[in-house]
DNA sequence: TAGATTGTTAATCGATTAACAATC
DNA sequence: TAGATTGTTAATCGATTAACAATC
């Protein structure tokens, strides 16, 4: 028994995996509640991403037990529960870091909001920005950024510069005490342990679909 | 030993896993190929992304044997194989759809081209957009989507429309041809199964880093 | 030769799926 | 009650890591 849920005790952290789905499952429920639905079962929720029920199942159990044999689960309180496990039940303040095209677009990006992601303060390197307005906020010097992130208590940054600064940047975020950065350069970064990194790599993404469009064009013709 | 490399003959598709791992191999290549370098070891190839030795080579011999014992691989050659099995020593053109700031973005940004993907045509369904040149393209109604993938021989698919649309234009992708998606919209897309779909989903990265950083936040301070 | 490093096998680890008693 | 569906255990599957003979 032993309360589990929430993530507040001594909970392990879910594998990647299972809290990638999870975010999935949120964002379905909330689409049901629109339309007025109040029940789920475990294989309604997973059927518009191909997952199996009995992984819906698996990985609600990692943080506790939400459903009701013979029932389902209920749609609201399963919402509630599941955006307290992820931490969007409450704001989260964002640093934006190179107003480059990704950048100024990430901006007016809406599905930020929508999730209580809201970017608070935003930075380049480039003079002719710095003091320019961009979506309601003042472009700051990279070097402002320490004092920003404590200032806004901010935890997590989107790190839109070209590669070959995305290090240094990342070094400059670090040192403010960022958490948790969202990384749009095509480079690896190096941090320590306790800052987690997520990588948007639309390259390798593209990579990907290239090679299995190359391969299933092939293969069907060719002889052992 | 049976020919298997370069993905020709009854080579199995590999695991999504390792061909992503692949695709950051051949970027470090590439970098070290620039910094002069002529032979690198499955060691130093995995360092910065933090993947073992062990792993690189794994990886690499699900396509083949390049390495050298007690040598290590010759750049050069090894660029050149990886490029080959993951498609990318060819023009892929793209068709992107949706010119909202995304959409706008991924026109101008400059790693797609150094990866040889090229945008092609454009496409929007808004009156006041349809004519209008974009990055020395004009804008076609998402109608015209079909025979532009016809004449273009457009494989590959930027899908950047809001999240109510993205079914409806990823089915017309699907009729006419395309292969690949990359889809930005944060929808789950139905197509058959000999259509790809990579998504790309911004609130479920920051979703998953905001459960990490809340959950390495508390968690210490607190008892079984 | 001695040191380095490969490709590959075996061992470990983790994630997914199937099955089912318990429950509404 | 009968039918549906949960949470969980056991079985399967796949991916990662360690170890090492073969090779340069």
């Amino acid at each position: 028994m032993s309360s589990s849920r929430n993530g507040h005790p001594n909970a392990k952290l879910a594998p990647k995996a299972v809290v990638g789905r999870v975010s999935l499952y949120l964002r379905q429920l909330e689409t049901l509640q629109l339309q007025g639905l109040d029940k789920i079962s475990s294989r309604q929720l997973g059927e518009p991403f191909g997952i199996k029920n009995a992984q819906v199942r698996k990985d609600l159990a990692f943080f506790g037990q939400f459903g009701h044999p013979g029932i389902g689960y209920h749609v609201d309180a399963l919402i509630s529960v599941l955006r307290e496990i992820l931490g969007v039940d409450k704001d989260w303040p964002l640093a934006l870091v190179g107003l480059g095209n990704l950048g100024r677009a990430l901006l007016k990006y809406r599905g930020f909001r929508s999730r209580r992601f809201h970017i608070v303060a935003i930075f380049d390197n480039d003079p002719r920005k710095i003091g320019q307005e961009f979506g309601g906020m003042i472009v700051e010097p990279i070097e402002a950024l320490r004092k920003s992130i404590a200032s806004h208590k901010t935890s997590l940054a989107l790190l839109c510069v070209p590669a070959e600064s995305a290090q240094q940047v990342a070094d400059l975020m670090v040192a403010g005490g960022i958490r948790g950065i969202l990384n749009f350069a095509p480079a690896p970064l190096s941090v320590p342990s306790h800052v987690n990194v997520a990588a948007v790599d639309l390259s390798i993404q593209l990579e990907n679909l290239a090679y299995k469009v190359q391969k299933t064009q092939e293969g069907v013709s060719y002889g052992g």
